[in-house]
DNA sequence: TTGAAAAATGTAATAACATATCATCTTGGA
DNA sequence: TCCAAGATGATATGTTATTACATTTTTCAA
């Protein structure tokens, strides 16, 4: 299954694949793909994990590619803005997307113990939140759901 | 309705009776329901709005409740692992609870144009979050919800 | 009642996350 | 070729949150 991404994996592939399509979409929206969006979205589908923008820009420093904070803003905000990344709220990090090519609106199970991440799919307006919603006449355009709980790597080995 | 709080109302009373029912449950739990916890919650349910740590460190600040980051944080983890306080993690801020007597998942329809924030209710694994769980072996212990869009007041004035 | 343990508070320092501003350079298109 | 929009460089600052340790208060059982 691609929805939930516990299992271990061999990637390399998938990080050429998802770069080229990443690479390709922008190309088909006239939107400028620079070395340090490249990167950056590089490292976040290598590491395959969640990661704080100093983090990144950790990376990107030793690098050359910049090293003030700004660097790593701007280039995670155009990877959100176009849906190649997504921000987990709780742990104030990105991670890679790993369904970039369709929209969708994401949902992660994120480990209290490893803070492994694994993104699945939600829909806007679902149960009772949609409900309470149209009820009241407020238009969701966005939104946030984060699942915090234990991975099955983890589960078994802690209270 | 009391799931969703974005009409217009009169809530000198309802402050009252929550901290009341608040005070009860430390006494019933054996917790301390000091005088700073006590101030904050009563803060958040005057102003019936999403709060930042700093805003309320300001006004305990301005009481001479304590003036350092710690009052504010340690009463508002007090608060939240209570149930009586919950953090909205898109705006790292907080809200008083609006379903303080029973356990619930709390979702939240967030305004971006006035901040306004209105409580609902959600289930723990609803739909294909908890499916991909389910099928996964992840064992979900808490479910942020968070919807982002416009409020019936701020949805006829904006594009 | 009293004394040890647990919980809460006071205080200082610092870490972690994020944005504002303005100058300069690059790119894409008329 | 030249302009305008977009991207980058660089400095500074703003915002949110935690660590650490000393002190005081509360709890609870001997
Ligand atoms: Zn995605
Ligand atoms: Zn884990
Ligand atoms: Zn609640
Ligand atoms: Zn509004």
């Amino acid at each position: 299954m691609s929805t939930v991404g516990f299992r271990q994996h061999d990637h390399t592939h998938c990080v050429h694949t998802a770069l080229a399509q990443a690479e390709a979409k922008c190309k088909t929206r006239r939107l400028q793909f620079t070395p340090v969006r490249r990167r950056v979205l590089e490292i976040l589908l290598e590491k395959h994990r969640a990661m704080g923008a100093y983090d990144i820009l950790g990376i990107l420093s030793a690098e050359g590619l910049g090293s003030q904070p700004p660097v790593a803003y701007r280039a995670l905000d155009f990877l959100v803005q176009n849906g190649f990344v997504h921000r987990i709220e709780q742990l104030n990090a990105y991670a890679a997307c790993a369904h970039p090519t369709h929209d969708h609106v994401p949902a992660f199970l994120i480990c209290r113990s490893c803070k492994a991440v694994a993104e699945t799919e939600t829909e806007l307006t679902q149960g009772r939140l949609g409900a309470a919603a149209s009820t009241s006449g407020f238009q969701i355009e966005r939104v946030v759901v984060e699942a915090e709980g234990l991975c099955p790597e983890c589960v078994g080995e802690l209270p």
